[in-house]
DNA sequence: TCTGGGGTCCTAGGACCC
DNA sequence: TCTGGGGTCCTAGGACCC
């Protein structure tokens, strides 16, 4: 029987996720103050572990937090979610019903504002009433990914695994002007910098990509991207300058702009491919 | 939250190839 | 010459998360 643990301090904190690794060492950092814990393998009470976490955090810290223990990673988010900032709270299959189909859908990982719009519309505002709903109907609705996921989701089932570690799939940096402007020489100017940035950050962590997309926002809020995949890998400053110029060029700028952005996406660990 | 920054994943259409 | 299907890559946009 897999047992899961998500614990939040109340403020984001730099050394959160760090502290608690002296106590359960295998854990899955999410942001920088929250965390997974798998306790399925550890031969003590949910509530004994979960009081120890706490009063170790306190002393390490001085901070109180929540903590969630359930069957699976999605329960355990949302039972740390329960009671705020110093809860304490433990579910187990039986609890579904009661505890979780009466908490609005929102509060489900991957349903936001838009979804839950969508959902009221469609005259659901609970998680049980998603329940309810039969898996062709949220496939119809949602397509096949998001459907199949909402049904199970919303049935408490989620069998994802402990994350420790993962590969960045894009890196980016953007900023969002004091004011929107249109002086084309500023947005460049601003395009270089961010460019440099991003490079920085793939020379660090020796990364090469291969697709370059600028993003630019309006005055209106309008967001949009133009993109340029390279033939080779690269982490050479000119060549993604040369392509976000490029990609900017496709743009109308008729508009003031509010934001730009750089990111740099189809990566590649260097090494990885001229070892052996 | 009249809206910051860095990410992930999904969808859909078009190009291109076999 | 036309038709057709499937696979893959690229591009653009959108929703969502912390």
């Amino acid at each position: 029987m897999m047992r899961w643990l998500h614990w939040r301090l109340p403020k984001p904190r730099r050394k959160g996720p760090l502290f608690l690794k002296e106590v359960i060492p295998i854990v899955e950092d999410v942001g920088i103050d929250e965390a997974f814990l798998d306790i399925s393998s550890i031969g003590r009470a949910s509530d004994e572990i979960a009081r120890e976490i706490k009063r170790r955090i306190k002393e390490g810290t001085d901070l109180n937090c929540s903590i969630g223990i359930a069957p699976n990673k999605l329960l355990s988010k949302i039972a740390s979610d329960l009671e705020k900032p110093d809860g304490l709270i433990i579910i187990t299959e039986e609890d579904i019903e009661k505890r979780i189909w009466p908490l609005p859908a929102r509060k489900l990982r991957g349903v936001g504002p838009k979804t839950e719009a969508y959902l009221k519309e469609m005259g659901v505002k609970t998680i049980g009433e998603l329940a309810a709903l039969p898996l062709e109907r949220l496939v119809e609705e949602f397509g096949q990914s998001y459907g199949n996921y909402l049904y199970e989701a919303s049935r408490g089932i989620d069998e994802s695994q402990l994350v420790t570690h993962w590969e960045p799939k894009s890196i980016s940096r953007e900023t969002t002007f004091q004011r929107d402007i249109d002086n084309w020489q500023l947005i460049a100017k601003n395009l270089v910098e961010l460019i440099q940035g991003v490079v920085g950050s793939m020379k660090e962590e020796n990364y090469r990509g291969r697709t370059v997309t600028v993003k630019v926002r309006f005055n209106d809020f309008k967001t949009y991207t133009r993109a340029k995949s390279l033939d080779e890998f690269t982490d050479s400053e000119p060549e993604i300058r040369r392509a976000a110029f490029d990609c900017l060029g496709r743009f109308e700028l008729k508009k003031k702009v509010r934001l730009i952005g750089v990111r740099i996406s189809n990566l590649e660990k260097e090494g990885n491919e001229d070892r052996d």
